[in-house]
DNA sequence: CCTTAACTTCACAAGTTTCTGAACTGAGCG
DNA sequence: CGCTCAGTTCAGAAACTTGTGAAGTTAAGG
Protein backbone atom coordinates (compact mmCIF):
# COMPACT_ATOMS: atom_id res chain seq x y z
CA UNK A 1 0.00 0.00 0.00
CA UNK A 2 3.06 2.41 -0.64
CA UNK A 3 0.57 3.63 -3.73
CA UNK A 4 -1.75 6.28 -2.47
CA UNK A 5 -4.05 4.26 -0.29
CA UNK A 6 -4.76 2.18 -3.64
CA UNK A 7 -4.25 -1.70 -3.55
CA UNK A 8 -4.50 -1.55 -7.38
CA UNK A 9 -6.96 0.86 -8.59
CA UNK A 10 -5.35 3.82 -10.36
CA UNK A 11 -7.15 3.19 -13.96
CA UNK A 12 -5.04 5.16 -16.36
CA UNK A 13 -7.57 7.93 -16.09
CA UNK A 14 -4.90 8.59 -13.08
CA UNK A 15 -7.18 8.13 -10.23
CA UNK A 16 -8.03 5.61 -7.36
CA UNK A 17 -11.19 4.34 -8.31
CA UNK A 18 -11.25 2.25 -5.06
CA UNK A 19 -10.39 5.62 -3.18
CA UNK A 20 -12.97 7.36 -4.76
CA UNK A 21 -15.71 5.11 -4.09
CA UNK A 22 -14.57 5.15 -0.58
CA UNK A 23 -15.06 8.56 0.08
CA UNK A 24 -18.53 9.01 -2.18
CA UNK A 25 -19.87 6.02 0.27
CA UNK A 26 -18.59 8.12 3.23
CA UNK A 27 -19.37 11.45 2.18
CA UNK A 28 -23.09 10.59 1.02
CA UNK A 29 -23.82 8.23 4.15
CA UNK A 30 -22.91 12.13 6.07
CA UNK A 31 -25.48 14.14 3.60
CA UNK A 32 -28.23 11.31 3.90
CA UNK A 33 -27.77 11.67 7.96
CA UNK A 34 -28.26 15.16 7.12
CA UNK A 35 -31.75 14.99 5.27
CA UNK A 36 -30.97 14.74 1.68
CA UNK A 37 -32.14 11.50 -0.69
CA UNK A 38 -29.75 8.49 -1.00
CA UNK A 39 -29.36 8.63 -4.38
CA UNK A 40 -29.19 12.69 -4.65
CA UNK A 41 -26.61 12.23 -2.03
CA UNK A 42 -24.37 9.84 -3.69
CA UNK A 43 -24.65 11.54 -7.04
CA UNK A 44 -23.47 15.04 -5.89
CA UNK A 45 -20.32 12.86 -3.76
CA UNK A 46 -19.55 11.31 -6.91
CA UNK A 47 -20.00 14.75 -9.34
CA UNK A 48 -17.51 16.45 -6.34
CA UNK A 49 -15.13 13.75 -6.17
CA UNK A 50 -14.63 13.87 -10.21
CA UNK A 51 -11.72 15.53 -11.08
CA UNK A 52 -13.72 17.23 -14.37
CA UNK A 53 -17.07 18.32 -11.65
CA UNK A 54 -18.75 16.84 -14.33
CA UNK A 55 -20.07 13.53 -15.25
CA UNK A 56 -22.99 11.84 -17.48
CA UNK A 57 -25.73 10.18 -16.79
CA UNK A 58 -24.22 6.80 -18.23
CA UNK A 59 -21.19 7.44 -15.87
CA UNK A 60 -22.79 8.24 -12.89
CA UNK A 61 -25.14 4.55 -13.48
CA UNK A 62 -22.22 2.99 -14.04
CA UNK A 63 -20.37 3.92 -11.28
CA UNK A 64 -22.53 3.93 -8.49
CA UNK A 65 -24.25 0.85 -9.64
CA UNK A 66 -27.72 2.57 -10.43
CA UNK A 67 -30.20 2.06 -12.71
CA UNK A 68 -30.78 5.42 -15.33
CA UNK A 69 -34.39 5.70 -13.81
CA UNK A 70 -32.39 6.33 -10.31
CA UNK A 71 -29.58 8.61 -11.86
CA UNK A 72 -33.13 11.15 -13.32
CA UNK A 73 -34.20 11.23 -10.37
CA UNK A 74 -31.14 11.91 -8.22
CA UNK A 75 -30.23 14.80 -10.43
CA UNK A 76 -33.65 16.34 -10.97
CA UNK A 77 -33.93 16.75 -7.20
CA UNK A 78 -30.49 17.92 -7.35
CA UNK A 79 -30.70 20.31 -9.86
CA UNK A 80 -34.45 21.99 -8.33
CA UNK A 81 -31.87 22.09 -5.25
CA UNK A 82 -29.68 24.20 -7.41
CA UNK A 83 -26.30 22.15 -6.39
CA UNK A 84 -25.94 20.45 -9.54
CA UNK A 85 -26.29 22.43 -13.54
CA UNK A 86 -27.00 20.08 -16.61
CA UNK A 87 -25.36 21.01 -19.59
CA UNK A 88 -25.30 19.09 -23.13
CA UNK A 89 -22.70 19.07 -24.82
CA UNK A 90 -23.73 20.56 -28.38
CA UNK A 91 -22.98 17.73 -30.99
CA UNK A 92 -23.93 14.81 -28.24
CA UNK A 93 -27.05 13.52 -26.94
CA UNK A 94 -25.47 13.29 -23.45
CA UNK A 95 -26.12 15.61 -20.95
CA UNK A 96 -23.43 16.55 -18.30
CA UNK A 97 -23.94 16.96 -14.64
CA UNK A 98 -21.84 19.59 -12.92
CA UNK A 99 -21.00 21.00 -9.60
CA UNK A 100 -20.52 24.62 -10.25
CA UNK A 101 -18.26 25.26 -6.91
CA UNK A 102 -19.81 28.32 -6.46
CA UNK A 103 -23.04 27.89 -7.60
CA UNK A 104 -23.75 25.03 -4.89
CA UNK A 105 -22.24 26.84 -2.04
CA UNK A 106 -25.00 29.23 -2.41
CA UNK A 107 -27.64 26.21 -2.69
CA UNK A 108 -26.62 24.93 0.59
CA UNK A 109 -26.84 28.08 2.23
CA UNK A 110 -30.47 28.89 0.71
CA UNK A 111 -32.11 27.10 3.20
CA UNK A 112 -33.47 30.32 3.43
CA UNK A 113 -36.83 28.65 1.62
CA UNK A 114 -36.72 26.85 4.45
CA UNK A 115 -36.15 29.37 7.02
CA UNK A 116 -38.78 31.67 5.09
CA UNK A 117 -41.86 28.81 5.87
CA UNK A 118 -40.55 28.70 9.28
CA UNK A 119 -41.34 32.13 9.61
CA UNK A 120 -44.60 32.06 7.79
CA UNK A 121 -45.83 29.43 10.48
CA UNK A 122 -44.02 31.68 13.08
CA UNK A 123 -46.51 34.61 12.19
CA UNK A 124 -49.43 32.47 12.26
CA UNK A 125 -48.81 31.44 15.54
CA UNK A 126 -48.05 35.15 17.03
CA UNK A 127 -51.36 36.42 15.26
CA UNK A 128 -53.47 33.66 16.34
CA UNK A 129 -52.08 32.99 20.04
CA UNK A 130 -51.90 37.05 20.71
CA UNK A 131 -48.53 38.58 20.92
CA UNK A 132 -49.75 39.55 24.38
CA UNK A 133 -49.47 35.98 25.68
CA UNK A 134 -46.84 34.44 27.14
CA UNK A 135 -46.38 31.97 24.36
CA UNK A 136 -46.95 34.60 21.53
CA UNK A 137 -43.99 36.10 22.91
CA UNK A 138 -41.85 33.65 22.87
CA UNK A 139 -42.59 32.88 19.23
CA UNK A 140 -42.28 36.21 18.24
CA UNK A 141 -39.12 36.21 19.52
CA UNK A 142 -37.77 33.13 17.80
CA UNK A 143 -39.31 34.61 14.66
CA UNK A 144 -37.14 37.58 15.40
CA UNK A 145 -34.16 34.91 15.70
CA UNK A 146 -34.75 33.48 12.23
CA UNK A 147 -35.33 37.26 10.26
CA UNK A 148 -31.86 38.00 11.90
CA UNK A 149 -30.13 34.58 10.78
CA UNK A 150 -31.35 35.20 7.35
CA UNK A 151 -29.38 38.20 7.20
CA UNK A 152 -26.60 37.23 8.63
CA UNK A 153 -26.52 34.39 6.18
CA UNK A 154 -26.44 36.95 3.62
CA UNK A 155 -23.38 38.31 4.82
CA UNK A 156 -21.70 35.27 5.70
CA UNK A 157 -21.69 34.29 2.02
CA UNK A 158 -20.67 37.93 0.62
CA UNK A 159 -17.35 37.56 3.47
CA UNK A 160 -16.74 33.50 2.66
CA UNK A 161 -16.63 35.02 -1.11
CA UNK A 162 -13.78 37.47 -0.07
CA UNK A 163 -12.05 35.15 2.10
CA UNK A 164 -11.48 32.49 -0.59
CA UNK A 165 -10.11 34.77 -3.04
CA UNK A 166 -7.96 35.77 -0.43
CA UNK A 167 -6.83 31.62 0.45
CA UNK A 168 -7.13 30.34 -2.65
CA UNK A 169 -7.12 32.97 -5.02
CA UNK A 170 -9.67 33.08 -7.24
CA UNK A 171 -12.36 34.00 -8.97
CA UNK A 172 -16.00 32.11 -9.90
CA UNK A 173 -14.36 29.51 -12.39
CA UNK A 174 -14.49 26.25 -11.96
CA UNK A 175 -11.69 23.67 -12.89
CA UNK A 176 -11.45 24.08 -16.53
CA UNK A 177 -10.84 20.96 -17.83
CA UNK A 178 -9.22 20.99 -21.05
CA UNK A 179 -11.58 19.48 -23.90
CA UNK A 180 -11.05 16.43 -25.50
CA UNK A 181 -8.65 15.27 -22.84
CA UNK A 182 -8.84 11.82 -21.77
CA UNK A 183 -10.82 11.86 -18.63
CA UNK A 184 -11.47 8.07 -17.81
CA UNK A 185 -10.54 5.11 -18.23
CA UNK A 186 -13.99 4.29 -19.55
CA UNK A 187 -13.52 6.55 -22.65
CA UNK A 188 -14.74 4.17 -25.91
CA UNK A 189 -16.45 6.00 -27.89
CA UNK A 190 -19.25 3.78 -29.80
CA UNK B 1 -62.46 37.95 15.56
CA UNK B 2 -61.99 40.82 18.47
CA UNK B 3 -61.03 38.74 20.60
CA UNK B 4 -57.49 37.29 19.80
CA UNK B 5 -58.80 35.02 16.50
CA UNK B 6 -60.72 33.08 18.99
CA UNK B 7 -63.59 31.71 17.51
CA UNK B 8 -64.67 29.95 20.62
CA UNK B 9 -61.66 27.96 22.33
CA UNK B 10 -60.47 29.80 25.18
CA UNK B 11 -60.40 27.49 27.67
CA UNK B 12 -60.72 28.36 31.38
CA UNK B 13 -56.32 27.83 31.43
CA UNK B 14 -56.71 31.75 29.27
CA UNK B 15 -55.77 29.74 25.70
CA UNK B 16 -57.46 28.96 22.78
CA UNK B 17 -56.81 25.62 21.84
CA UNK B 18 -58.07 25.09 18.78
CA UNK B 19 -55.91 27.82 17.52
CA UNK B 20 -53.08 26.19 19.70
CA UNK B 21 -53.47 22.94 17.48
CA UNK B 22 -53.61 24.75 13.90
CA UNK B 23 -49.96 26.49 15.29
CA UNK B 24 -48.62 23.42 16.58
CA UNK B 25 -49.39 21.20 13.31
CA UNK B 26 -48.32 23.74 10.87
CA UNK B 27 -45.59 24.53 12.61
CA UNK B 28 -44.51 21.04 13.13
CA UNK B 29 -45.05 20.28 9.51
CA UNK B 30 -42.03 22.42 8.11
CA UNK B 31 -40.04 20.91 10.91
CA UNK B 32 -40.76 18.07 9.35
CA UNK B 33 -39.94 19.04 6.15
CA UNK B 34 -36.87 20.08 7.19
CA UNK B 35 -36.03 16.63 8.37
CA UNK B 36 -37.17 16.09 11.56
CA UNK B 37 -38.98 13.84 13.18
CA UNK B 38 -42.50 13.69 12.78
CA UNK B 39 -43.53 13.60 16.37
CA UNK B 40 -40.41 15.19 18.04
CA UNK B 41 -41.59 18.56 15.53
CA UNK B 42 -44.99 17.70 17.28
CA UNK B 43 -43.73 17.59 20.52
CA UNK B 44 -41.34 20.83 19.76
CA UNK B 45 -43.59 23.08 18.32
CA UNK B 46 -46.30 22.02 21.29
CA UNK B 47 -43.80 22.73 23.82
CA UNK B 48 -42.79 25.91 21.98
CA UNK B 49 -46.89 27.19 22.04
CA UNK B 50 -47.20 26.26 25.29
CA UNK B 51 -47.59 29.40 27.78
CA UNK B 52 -44.86 28.21 30.54
CA UNK B 53 -42.95 26.76 27.61
CA UNK B 54 -43.08 23.15 29.64
CA UNK B 55 -45.42 20.63 29.39
CA UNK B 56 -45.25 16.98 31.32
CA UNK B 57 -45.29 14.03 29.49
CA UNK B 58 -49.47 13.06 29.76
CA UNK B 59 -50.29 16.60 28.90
CA UNK B 60 -48.20 16.36 25.63
CA UNK B 61 -49.40 12.69 24.87
CA UNK B 62 -53.40 14.22 25.46
CA UNK B 63 -52.91 17.10 23.73
CA UNK B 64 -51.00 15.82 20.31
CA UNK B 65 -53.15 12.43 20.77
CA UNK B 66 -50.45 10.00 20.99
CA UNK B 67 -48.96 7.47 23.22
CA UNK B 68 -46.95 7.69 26.04
CA UNK B 69 -44.36 5.50 23.71
CA UNK B 70 -44.81 8.27 20.65
CA UNK B 71 -44.18 10.90 23.78
CA UNK B 72 -40.97 8.93 25.22
CA UNK B 73 -39.41 9.00 21.74
CA UNK B 74 -39.54 12.19 20.84
CA UNK B 75 -38.62 13.75 23.99
CA UNK B 76 -35.66 11.59 23.66
CA UNK B 77 -34.70 12.41 20.21
CA UNK B 78 -35.13 16.43 21.73
CA UNK B 79 -32.91 16.07 24.68
CA UNK B 80 -30.31 14.35 22.69
CA UNK B 81 -30.07 16.87 20.82
CA UNK B 82 -30.34 19.66 23.38
CA UNK B 83 -33.37 21.44 22.45
CA UNK B 84 -35.37 20.31 25.70
CA UNK B 85 -34.34 20.19 29.26
CA UNK B 86 -35.79 17.81 31.23
CA UNK B 87 -36.80 18.61 34.63
CA UNK B 88 -37.98 16.62 37.66
CA UNK B 89 -40.60 18.18 40.10
CA UNK B 90 -39.81 17.30 43.34
CA UNK B 91 -42.65 15.53 45.47
CA UNK B 92 -44.48 14.59 42.34
CA UNK B 93 -43.35 11.72 40.09
CA UNK B 94 -44.10 13.56 36.88
CA UNK B 95 -40.85 14.99 34.59
CA UNK B 96 -41.48 18.10 32.45
CA UNK B 97 -40.04 18.74 29.27
CA UNK B 98 -39.30 22.44 28.72
CA UNK B 99 -37.79 24.98 25.84
CA UNK B 100 -35.08 27.03 27.77
CA UNK B 101 -35.61 29.51 24.69
CA UNK B 102 -32.08 30.18 25.09
CA UNK B 103 -30.66 26.76 25.06
CA UNK B 104 -32.41 25.62 21.94
CA UNK B 105 -31.15 28.49 19.89
CA UNK B 106 -28.16 27.39 20.25
CA UNK B 107 -28.80 23.44 19.78
CA UNK B 108 -30.21 24.53 16.20
CA UNK B 109 -27.14 26.00 14.94
CA UNK B 110 -25.31 23.33 16.62
CA UNK B 111 -25.62 21.59 13.18
CA UNK B 112 -22.06 22.00 14.08
CA UNK B 113 -21.77 18.72 14.83
CA UNK B 114 -23.17 17.55 11.15
CA UNK B 115 -20.13 20.58 10.34
CA UNK B 116 -17.70 18.03 12.03
CA UNK B 117 -18.65 14.73 10.36
CA UNK B 118 -18.66 16.74 7.21
CA UNK B 119 -15.00 17.94 7.70
CA UNK B 120 -14.20 14.66 8.65
CA UNK B 121 -15.41 13.42 5.23
CA UNK B 122 -13.74 15.47 3.07
CA UNK B 123 -10.95 15.57 5.24
CA UNK B 124 -10.13 12.05 4.57
CA UNK B 125 -11.78 12.40 0.53
CA UNK B 126 -8.78 15.06 0.09
CA UNK B 127 -5.90 12.48 1.67
CA UNK B 128 -6.85 9.73 -0.14
CA UNK B 129 -7.23 11.21 -3.61
CA UNK B 130 -4.51 13.82 -3.69
CA UNK B 131 -4.32 16.98 -2.29
CA UNK B 132 -2.67 17.93 -5.83
CA UNK B 133 -5.62 16.20 -7.90
CA UNK B 134 -8.51 18.61 -9.33
CA UNK B 135 -10.70 16.97 -7.26
CA UNK B 136 -8.58 16.99 -3.88
CA UNK B 137 -8.73 20.43 -4.30
CA UNK B 138 -11.98 21.17 -5.09
CA UNK B 139 -12.93 18.98 -1.84
CA UNK B 140 -10.21 21.18 -0.10
CA UNK B 141 -12.29 24.30 -0.93
CA UNK B 142 -15.39 22.62 0.24
CA UNK B 143 -13.59 21.79 3.66
CA UNK B 144 -12.50 25.34 4.00
CA UNK B 145 -16.15 26.13 3.71
CA UNK B 146 -17.11 24.55 5.93
CA UNK B 147 -14.69 25.43 8.42
CA UNK B 148 -15.65 28.95 7.87
CA UNK B 149 -19.19 28.61 8.28
CA UNK B 150 -18.41 26.98 11.65
CA UNK B 151 -16.35 30.08 12.84
CA UNK B 152 -19.06 32.14 11.42
CA UNK B 153 -21.38 30.54 13.10
CA UNK B 154 -20.38 30.96 16.51
CA UNK B 155 -19.65 34.61 15.96
CA UNK B 156 -23.24 35.01 14.45
CA UNK B 157 -24.82 33.47 17.75
CA UNK B 158 -23.05 36.13 19.96
CA UNK B 159 -24.31 38.68 17.38
CA UNK B 160 -27.51 37.33 17.99
CA UNK B 161 -27.46 38.03 21.85
CA UNK B 162 -26.81 41.03 21.86
CA UNK B 163 -29.21 41.83 19.00
CA UNK B 164 -32.15 40.10 21.25
CA UNK B 165 -30.92 42.18 24.47
CA UNK B 166 -31.68 45.18 22.11
CA UNK B 167 -34.63 44.40 21.03
CA UNK B 168 -36.41 42.39 24.02
CA UNK B 169 -34.16 43.40 26.44
CA UNK B 170 -33.64 40.29 28.44
CA UNK B 171 -31.10 38.31 29.24
CA UNK B 172 -31.26 34.39 29.81
CA UNK B 173 -34.09 34.27 31.73
CA UNK B 174 -36.96 32.22 30.55
CA UNK B 175 -40.84 32.74 30.97
CA UNK B 176 -40.77 32.83 35.21
CA UNK B 177 -43.86 31.32 35.46
CA UNK B 178 -45.24 31.60 38.85
CA UNK B 179 -45.33 28.20 40.21
CA UNK B 180 -48.29 27.22 41.50
CA UNK B 181 -50.44 29.09 39.21
CA UNK B 182 -53.21 27.06 37.52
CA UNK B 183 -51.75 26.73 34.05
CA UNK B 184 -54.12 24.39 32.54
CA UNK B 185 -57.64 23.90 32.03
CA UNK B 186 -56.57 20.21 32.53
CA UNK B 187 -55.09 20.72 35.88
CA UNK B 188 -56.73 17.58 37.69
CA UNK B 189 -54.39 16.48 40.37
CA UNK B 190 -55.49 13.14 41.12
C1' DC C 1 -42.01 -2.77 53.01
C1' DC C 2 -45.40 -2.79 49.71
C1' DT C 3 -48.35 -0.34 46.48
C1' DT C 4 -48.95 2.70 42.82
C1' DA C 5 -47.92 5.53 39.07
C1' DA C 6 -44.88 7.49 35.54
C1' DC C 7 -41.73 6.61 32.16
C1' DT C 8 -39.06 3.36 29.20
C1' DT C 9 -38.19 -0.49 26.23
C1' DC C 10 -39.32 -4.13 23.00
C1' DA C 11 -41.63 -6.52 19.22
C1' DC C 12 -44.84 -6.11 15.75
C1' DA C 13 -47.76 -3.97 12.27
C1' DA C 14 -48.80 -0.22 9.30
C1' DG C 15 -47.43 3.14 6.39
C1' DT C 16 -44.23 5.43 3.54
C1' DT C 17 -40.44 5.91 0.79
C1' DT C 18 -37.47 4.34 -2.87
C1' DC C 19 -35.24 1.72 -6.47
C1' DT C 20 -35.81 -1.11 -10.53
C1' DG C 21 -37.63 -2.76 -15.08
C1' DA C 22 -40.21 -1.51 -19.00
C1' DA C 23 -42.43 1.43 -22.07
C1' DC C 24 -42.32 6.23 -23.86
C1' DT C 25 -40.52 10.77 -25.72
C1' DG C 26 -37.50 13.51 -28.18
C1' DA C 27 -33.17 14.85 -30.40
C1' DG C 28 -29.10 13.95 -33.43
C1' DC C 29 -27.46 11.48 -37.51
C1' DG C 30 -27.41 8.80 -41.66
C1' DC D 1 -37.43 10.87 -43.48
C1' DG D 2 -36.77 7.41 -40.33
C1' DC D 3 -33.57 5.17 -37.17
C1' DT D 4 -31.14 5.03 -32.96
C1' DC D 5 -29.91 6.16 -28.53
C1' DA D 6 -30.16 9.11 -24.22
C1' DG D 7 -33.08 10.36 -20.83
C1' DT D 8 -37.76 10.38 -18.55
C1' DT D 9 -41.88 8.53 -16.56
C1' DC D 10 -44.78 5.02 -14.48
C1' DA D 11 -46.15 1.03 -11.82
C1' DG D 12 -44.83 -2.45 -8.72
C1' DA D 13 -41.80 -4.77 -5.27
C1' DA D 14 -38.77 -4.35 -1.49
C1' DA D 15 -36.87 -2.14 2.38
C1' DC D 16 -36.98 0.91 5.86
C1' DT D 17 -38.95 3.92 9.21
C1' DT D 18 -42.21 4.79 12.71
C1' DG D 19 -46.14 4.55 16.04
C1' DT D 20 -48.73 1.42 19.10
C1' DG D 21 -49.62 -2.03 22.79
C1' DA D 22 -47.86 -4.50 26.51
C1' DA D 23 -44.51 -5.75 29.76
C1' DG D 24 -40.70 -4.01 32.57
C1' DT D 25 -38.22 -0.69 35.67
C1' DT D 26 -37.66 2.90 38.92
C1' DA D 27 -39.16 6.00 42.38
C1' DA D 28 -42.76 8.36 45.40
C1' DG D 29 -45.96 7.64 49.21
C1' DG D 30 -48.66 5.16 52.70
Amino acid sequence: MSEAAGAGGRAQGGRDAEAVSRFVESFAAQLVEAGMQRMAARVFAALLSSDSGAMTSAELGEQLRISPAAVSGAVRYLSQQHMVAREREPGSRRERYRVHSDQWYEALTNRETVLKRWEGALREGVASLGADTPAGSRMAETLAFFEFIEGEITAMMERWRVHREQVFGKGSQDQPEPVGAPRSATTSPG
